[in-house]
RNA sequence: GGACAGGUGGCUGAGUGGUUGAAGGCACCGGUCUCGAAAACCGGCGUACCCGUAAGGGUAUCGUGAGUUCGAAUCUCACCCUGUCCGCCA
C-alpha cells in the first residue's frame, strides 16, 4: 500500500512506477482516479471537521448553561440541525475514502530505480557460483525418485490429487535432514530467531503481506471458517509485528520458520510440472528481517546471501537473477530469484525469491519503529525470502549430486543430518 | 459449543453522559543535585488526519462496527478477542 501523500505530492512517481512495471494501461486510470478521489475526500474531511467543530462548541455551550441551571433550546435546535449536515458530509467522505482505500490496496509497490525495466525477458543474470552439470548421463529426478523409492507420486495423486508428494524412505529422512540443516544454519550462524507458525491464516493477515485482494484464487481456502491456507511462511511470519509500534526495538529483528506452503497453481497447468518441480504442497524454509528504512538495501543483499549459503554449502550451482520490473512481485520493489541448475532436467530451477518490499507491506500491515526515544514512528521496511524451498532443492541434488552408477552423493554438510553419505 | 468475567496510551491501572486525551504508577526524554552515577526532586512525554510557510488551530481515537443523544471511554445492540468454569475431543 502507498502513502496517500504519495498519491497527492508524488503522484508521477506513482504514475512511473505502474509504467515500469508495464501496468499503465491498466492501472494508469485508477491512479489518475485515485488522485481525483483523494481531493474529493480532503474537501469533505474539511467541509465535515468545520461542522464538527462548531457543534462542539455549541455542546460545550449547553453544558455551561445546564450547570448555570439557564436554558439551552436554542442551541439544541441548531446543534441538530448541524448534526444532519455533518451526516451527509460524512457519508460523502466514506464514499470517497473506501473507493480511494480499494484502489491503493490493489496497486503494485513501486520498483526501486536499480531495477531494469521491462518483462522477464529484461531479467539480468547477476553472478553465477559453481559449474552446471553437463546434461548427458543425468537421469531426471522423477526417475531416480521411482528407481530408489524415495518418493511415490502415484500413491500421492491417489490420496490427494496431481501436484502432492509422498516422501518415503530416504526421500523423506532426505527432506527432513534438509529442513534441519537449513534452520541450524539460519539460526546458528546468521542469527534468526526460529519460529513455528499457523498454516492458515485470516484475511488481514492475507492483505497485510500483498497475497491479497488480487491472488485470492491463488490460495487454498477453508470451508467453514474464514482462513486461508498460507502460499508461504512469509505470511504468518510478517504478521507477528501487525499492529505493533517496536518501541527502542533494536533492528534488524529477523526470523526464520519452517512451514509446510500450499498453492492452487491456478493458470499453471502443464508448465514445468513434472516430477518434485510444481506442486499443491510443498516445504520450505522462510527467512523474514525488518530492518530500518535507511537499511534496506544492505539488509536485502544480506539476505540473500545467507539464502544463497545453502546452495553453497550443499555445493549446488546456481545463479543470482535479479528481475525486471515486469516480472517482480506485487508486494516487492526488489526481488533476486535463486536458480539451482538441475542437470537431469536440464533447467535452472528458482528455489529462493528474495525480496525488499520497502515499506509497502509495513504500511499494509501498520508495523512501526521508533529508533530512539522521542522520534517518531515510522514504518520498518520488510525482507524475505526463502532459505530455500525444498522440492525443487532436494530436485536438484538427486540430478546434480547424481553417480554414474545410480546412487547419490549426499552432500558433507548435510551428512550428519542425514546420517549417511550415500543414497541408494 | 454453553455460562460467567473482562478488553482503556509503549506497559500497568483509575474513570459519576458534559474543559477526560483520558488520574496514579512504570518506562522514556530534559533539568536540578553529583567528581560521575544511583536515589530524590522539578518539568515534559500517545497516534493519525485536516488547514497553515510557520507559529498555531481543528478533527478523530478508550477491542471493532452500528445506534441513542446537542454531547458517549461511560448507555443500547451486534461482532471479534482474552480469561475462568462446564461440556466435547486429543
Amino acid at each position: 500500500m502507498h502513502d496517500i501523500r504519495m498519491v497527492r505530492d508524488a503522484a508521477e512517481s506513482l504514475r512511473a512506477g505502474m509504467r515500469r512495471r508495464g501496468k499503465a494501461d491498466t492501472l494508469g486510470p485508477l491512479v489518475e482516479r485515485a488522485i481525483a478521489l483523494e481531493s474529493e475526500r480532503r474537501s469533505a474531511i474539511q467541509a465535515t471537521e468545520e461542522k464538527k467543530a462548531a457543534r462542539n462548541a455549541a455542546s460545550q455551550e449547553v453544558a455551561k448553561r445546564k450547570k448555570a441551571g439557564q436554558a439551552a433550546d436554542d442551541l439544541l435546535a441548531s446543534a441538530r440541525a448541524l448534526g444532519d449536515e455533518i451526516t451527509a458530509l460524512e457519508q460523502r467522505q466514506h464514499a470517497a475514502q473506501s473507493e480511494l482505500d480499494e484502489i491503493l490496496i490493489g496497486l503494485p509497490n513501486i520498483p526501486l530505480d536499480d531495477v531494469p525495466d521491462g518483462d522477464e525477458s529484461a531479467n539480468v543474470v547477476l553472478r553465477t557460483w559453481g559449474t552446471p552439470r553437463a546434461a548427458e548421463s543425468v537421469t531426471p529426478h522423477w526417475d531416480v525418485g521411482e528407481r530408489l523409492n524415495l518418493f511415490d507420486l502415484a500413491r500421492a495423486a491417489k490420496i490427494s490429487g496431481s501436484g502432492f508428494i509422498v516422501y518415503r524412505g530416504a526421500g523423506a529422512r532426505l527432506q527432513r535432514a534438509l529442513i534441519s540443516f537449513m534452520l541450524d544454519l539460519h539460526t546458528q550462524q546468521h542469527g534468526y530467531e526460529e519460529a513455528w507458525v499457523p498454516l492458515f491464516v485470516n484475511r488481514e493477515s492475507m492483505l497485510a503481506t500483498g497475497q491479497l485482494p488480487k491472488f485470492e484464487e491463488d490460495m487454498y481456502a477453508l470451508r467453514d471458517d474464514p482462513l486461508f491456507a498460507i502460499p508461504t511462511a512469509e505470511v504468518p511470519i510478517t504478521n507477528l509485528l501487525r499492529d505493533e509500534l517496536l518501541d527502542n526495538a533494536r533492528l534488524p529483528l529477523a526470523m526464520t520458520a519452517h512451514s509446510a506452503c500450499f498453492r492452487r497453481e491456478a493458470g499453471a497447468a502443464g508448465k514445468d510440472t513434472r516430477g518434485l518441480l510444481r506442486v499443491h504442497q510443498f516445504d520450505k524454509v522462510e527467512l523474514v528481517r525488518w530492518v530500518a528504512p535507511e537499511e534496506s538495501a544492505a539488509q536485502h543483499e544480506l539476505l540473500t546471501g545467507h539464502a544463497e549459503t545453502v546452495l553453497q554449502q550443499l555445493d549446488l550451482p546456481y545463479r543470482v537473477v535479479l528481475l525486471a520490473a515486469g516480472d517482480t512481485g506485487f508486494a516487492s520493489a526488489k526481488t533476486y530469484d535463486l536458480e539451482v541448475f538441475a542437470p537431469g532436467v536440464g533447467k535452472w530451477l528458482e528455489v529462493s525469491s528474495c525480496s525488499n518490499f520497502t515499506d509497502f507491506q509495513a504500511r499494509r500491515a501498520n508495523i512501526r519503529f521508533r529508533a530512539a526515544a522521542g522520534e517518531k514512528p515510522r514504518f520498518v521496511h520488510t525482507i524475505n525470502g526463502s532459505g530455500l524451498a525444498l522440492p525443487r532443492v532436494v530436485a536438484a541434488i538427486l540430478e546434480h549430486h547424481q553417480r554414474p552408477d545410480g546412487t547419490i552423493a549426499v552432500p558433507t554438510a548435510l551428512q550428519p543430518y542425514f546420517g549417511a553419505a550415500s543414497i541408494g
